[in-house]
DNA sequence: GTTCATTTGAACGCACCCGTTCACTAACGC
DNA sequence: GCGTTAGTGAACGGGTGCGTTCAAATGAAC
């Protein structure tokens, strides 16, 4: 459907424009109050440009969306780094993931879409993919080459990797969605304390 | 304000009813698409009935907020009990805190309010109050009186509370909130699994 | 400079819905 | 049965916002 002889080519920046206004506006007020007339301003572009890329809100949301799943699959895939110590790797990758989950970005994202997802249950499935279905994979195979390299006790992998994260997240998630506030700050002794946990645990 | 001499006696039945649609209006499509008009038509309430008890929107939004608070704090009451083999009570209320934690009910209310907590953070603590930090005050006083017993070494019992918590729940939060299906199931099993892991890593 | 897709501004039709008003009826206490 | 209060139905004003239309302007490619 590409037209072959564009004699004026699309303005990108006004569909990133487009893109960073719509995900304020819906990441700020929801999908449902959202009002592209808003977006349409905030990106300083009229909103008929809008409806021409964009069929019409849902579409929008659904660009927002794959957009946030990318740049969460970019974070995930960098999460689980060096190898000196098997302790310290864990620690550092609790450190880190527990930073990432709490960042207002994630969580922004996270209470949006949950809100939306009976609507539209194929952007949960999205979501999954992008972000937890991939940490678990990673977690999964490191416990498995944890095991074979006698770290820690042999077990199912996949169970390991629930503990792990289970134990290292705790009750953290609950207060950093719904607390406005921060009374649960990033405590590294807290992390290193799940991981003793979690070795002693697993002992091999 | 009750007015003193009151010659008609208000219609609970009716308020339940009002109480009930809104519940079902909010949660099926969130606050900002909740239309007051079909909550009183499902309600077979007049409108203005609807406005005479609740000032409007935010105010039935509240009510309905309070309701399942109330619910919540009844069922987590609940939850913590018998006391004859540690290890069978730890499994019995894993299993219990994963039914509840599962139910549709519950993850419909978490859904829904957490997109709310941005626009009205005190319903944040008041989910938190009524919920999550009751359970927590609950495990954290059990793990106090498990050390106490000698059923696991001593150590912060908050902190043993938080990794005995997340060490059941693992992966399977995410799954509920995003995935529709119920891939996740609930194996007995697993949660046994997770406590003998917690056993071990707290062993006297 | 011509060409043609892109973008714009403004207006329109339509629908939804909040919150209010008002005249009216229904039900209970006395 | 009288007085008072609870509930009804219908309509209204005001606002918001989606999605569309259209004539006009813009700007890269040729």
């Amino acid at each position: 459907m590409q037209s072959k002889k564009a004699h004026r080519p699309v303005d990108l920046a006004k569909q990133q424009a487009i893109l960073d206004a719509a995900r304020e506006e819906f990441f700020d007020v929801g999908y449902a109050a959202a009002s592209i007339e808003r977006i349409a301003q905030a990106a300083d572009v009229s909103k008929v440009t809008i409806y021409n890329h964009y069929q019409g809100k849902e579409n929008l949301f659904s660009a927002v969306v794959e957009g946030q799943c990318e740049r969460m699959r970019f974070a995930v895939d960098r999460a689980l780094g060096g190898s000196e110590d098997f302790r310290a790797e864990l620690i550092a990758f609790g450190q880190s993931m527990l930073g990432f989950l709490s960042s207002e970005e994630i969580l922004r994202f996270d209470r949006r879409l949950a809100g939306e997802i009976e609507r539209y249950p194929e952007m949960g499935e999205l979501f999954l993919e992008a972000g937890p279905h991939r940490l678990r994979a990673m977690l999964t195979a490191a416990m498995a080459e944890a095991m074979e390299r006698g770290h820690i006790a042999r077990a199912d992998p996949y169970v390991a990797a629930s503990h792990l994260f289970g134990i290292i997240r705790g009750f953290t998630e609950v207060e950093w969605r719904f607390g406005n506030l921060e009374n649960t700050r990033l405590d590294e002794a807290r992390v290193a304390d799940a991981v003793d946990r979690f070795l002693r645990a697993y002992a091999p």
